[in-house]
RNA sequence: UGGGGUGUCGCCAAGUCGGUAAGGCACAAGGUUUUGAUCCUUGCAUUCGCAGGUUCGAGUCCUGCCACCCCAGCCA
């Protein structure tokens, strides 16, 4: 899959990572993982994370663990076990081994018990308002629990009642004996067990007691062997916390945890709850809408595995706060499939054209390549009849020689076809265009008319021939760019014109397309079947991205 | 006002022992073009949050400021 090119460009962990290798650390092993909550969707910010803990294993020769961080069955649910497993192999991701957190709940409560003999654990039977009242604040330090002193005996005791299922949800948690004046608050004797009679989907109902994350995470890279364990920046001062239970558990593997900053993307979201919320209240339709910054919506949207690699390696990686534009994603998504996309035509905004010294009941198979720079793509066979469909954007009563396209009385070329000239406009009697009767200079097929400079080219659908379309066009979800930015009310931000939905034609040679393939629809963008809307009987494209549109802005300026 | 971080071009981001600011995206100007696409050429930080200091020389070292982000779940 990845080759040299697909290489991460220099950035901390790297260079880390490199460092450690040089000097035979871990024995010159680089082993990571990915460790996501089975809780939603994988969006593109995981997959920044995907592309940084498997490609750098990779370039070090090293292997990556998918392991599932499972210990709060309450948020999880086994449906996106399964989707997260599809997401990150259709980026091209291999992993060493699937794990769960819940492989080690058995080990995770021997520590547990060895921390309670040495005194570096207890159980408290505060509650939890409590304990929040004995933490302190940022600049306060916190009080002791008055439980922190019971003996092992007691606490060992307790704890084997908590897992044998005597008490209720909440009565007794365990926690460690560090520090409750630390002045960072995740070492004010964090809890690491609270109990929880709930059914667990990968344990059943084996285990009422729950590990927490801080002391699942550190020891299950360490029981896995991990040796750069890569995570965002929101765990920074958890490190501490993370370095102190491996060393009071004596582990003979200790993990390096390395934080980076998360990606943010510009006006879209890349908070799962959030992302939740959304497909709650129907703003989208589901986690695999197109317009989420979802792996499923930009799989769905037509993005290739591809192009996702090459934007992670693009906004690269540091620890500074980001805010990333549009632009990058979809120069990504542009670059591959300029080469890959095969050509065709479709028309969005269909406006009839009779060309009238065209003969009727006719239909002339025109030759087209399907890639005007790479011959290998081959070439197809389009028909071309009287009446046919162009873009009601490409034609004008009255324009200036700016505009490239068909003006009234004026003559434009028909990709791959004829030129043509504009006759007759027919309007309805709000004035609306109706269609435009044309006609044609049979001269022109494969060369220009002689003494005169045709404006430009325009696309076209043969209106007998080609074949009805729903095409689907996206806008950002968010008039912001950074809608993430505030707890405000983000669903006040919401595009609400961020799908419009058109009745196009797109030509006949559409009609095998497969969801998984990629077209350029020519002039207006590349587009993919809906893989969830489309049928045979009626097509639904999606637009994947338009192209890059000079002239959209030579008309934005001048206005 | 506690702790942890971050500040290099509009957006990302390289910047080894201090040696005189990579690259990408975006943007601008040309050229090619039966896609206003692609492609090609060119331009785009005397300056690295600010102010001092050390030095022949500092984005890189020191000092002091300023701004922004994260942390008070029995969430991860």
């Amino acid at each position: 899959m990845e080759d040299d090119t697909e290489k991460y460009p220099a950035n901390f962990i790297r260079h880390i990572i490199e460092k450690d290798v040089a000097e035979g650390k871990n024995g010159g092993a680089v082993i990571t993982r990915f460790p996501p909550e089975p809780n939603g969707y994988l969006h593109i910010g995981h997959a920044k994370a995907i592309c940084l803990s498997f490609g750098l294993a990779k370039d070090f020769s090293g292997s990556t663990n998918l392991r599932f961080d499972d210990t709060n069955p309450l948020k999880e649910s086994a449906e996106f076990i399964d989707a997260m497993k599809e997401d990150i192999a259709w980026l091209g991701f291999t992993w060493q081994e699937e794990r769960f957190a819940s492989d080690y709940f058995e080990q995770l409560f021997s520590f547990a018990e060895r921390l309670i003999e040495e005194q570096k654990a207890y159980v408290d039977s505060l509650s939890a308002d409590e304990i929040r009242e004995h933490r302190g604040t940022l600049t306060e330090p916190g009080k002791d629990s008055p439980y922190r002193d019971r003996t092992v005996e007691e606490n060992l005791d307790l704890f084997r009642r908590m897992k044998a299922g005597e008490f209720a949800d909440g009565e007794h948690v365990l926690r460690l004996k560090i520090d409750m004046a630390s002045p960072n608050i995740n070492m004010r004797d964090p809890t690491i067990y609270r109990i929880r009679h709930v059914t667990h989907h990968q344990t059943g109902d084996e285990w009422c007691v729950y590990p927490m994350y801080d002391y699942t995470h550190c020891i299950s890279d360490s029981l896995e062997e991990i040796t750069h364990s890569l995570c965002d920046l929101s765990f920074e001062d958890h490190r501490p916390l993370y370095d102190w239970v491996l060393d009071e558990l004596a582990m003979n593997v200790h993990p390096q945890q390395i934080e980076f900053s998360r990606l943010n993307l510009q006006y879209t979201l890349m908070s799962k709850r959030k992302i939740k919320q959304l497909i709650d209240d129907d703003i989208v339709d589901g986690w695999d809408d197109p317009r989420l910054p979802t792996i499923a919506g930009l799989r769905r949207r037509g993005y290739t595995p591809e192009s996702i690699r090459d934007f992670c390696r693009r906004i690269g990686v540091t620890k500074s706060d980001n805010n990333v534009e549009l632009a990058v994603l979809e120069s990504c998504i542009r670059d591959y499939l300029d080469s890959d996309a095969p050509r065709v035509m479709g028309v969005i905004n269909p406006l009839k054209i009779v060309i009238e010294n065209y003969p009727e009941d006719h239909a002339e198979m025109l030759e087209m390549p399907n890639h005007p720079k790479d011959e290998s793509m081959g070439s197809r066979q389009v028909p071309f009849t009287r009446e046919i469909y162009i873009d009601r954007e490409d034609f004008r009563e009255e324009a200036n020689r700016k505009y490239k396209r068909l003006v009234s009385g004026d003559e434009v070329r028909l990709r791959y076809a004829y030129v043509m000239r504009a006759n007759e406009v027919i309007k309805d009697g709000d004035g609306n265009i109706l269609e435009l009767r044309c006609s044609y200079d049979e001269d022109t097929l494969g060369k220009n008319p002689e003494g005169r400079k045709v404006r430009g080219v325009i696309h076209w659908v043969s209106a007998s021939e080609g074949l009805p379309a729903k095409i689907r066009l996206f806008d950002p979800l968010f008039v912001v760019d950074d809608p993430d930015g505030s707890d405000a009310d983000y669903e006040a931000l919401i595009n609400s014109d961020s799908l419009q939905q058109y009745d196009g034609f797109v030509e006949s040679s559409l009609g095998e397309a497969i969801s998984d393939q990629r077209f350029q629809f020519e002039r207006e963008g590349y587009f993919c079947l809906d893989s969830k809307l489309s049928s045979k009987e009626s097509l639904v494209f999606n637009r994947v991205v338009s192209l890059r549109d000079t002239w959209a802005k030579i008309e934005k300026k001048s206005t």
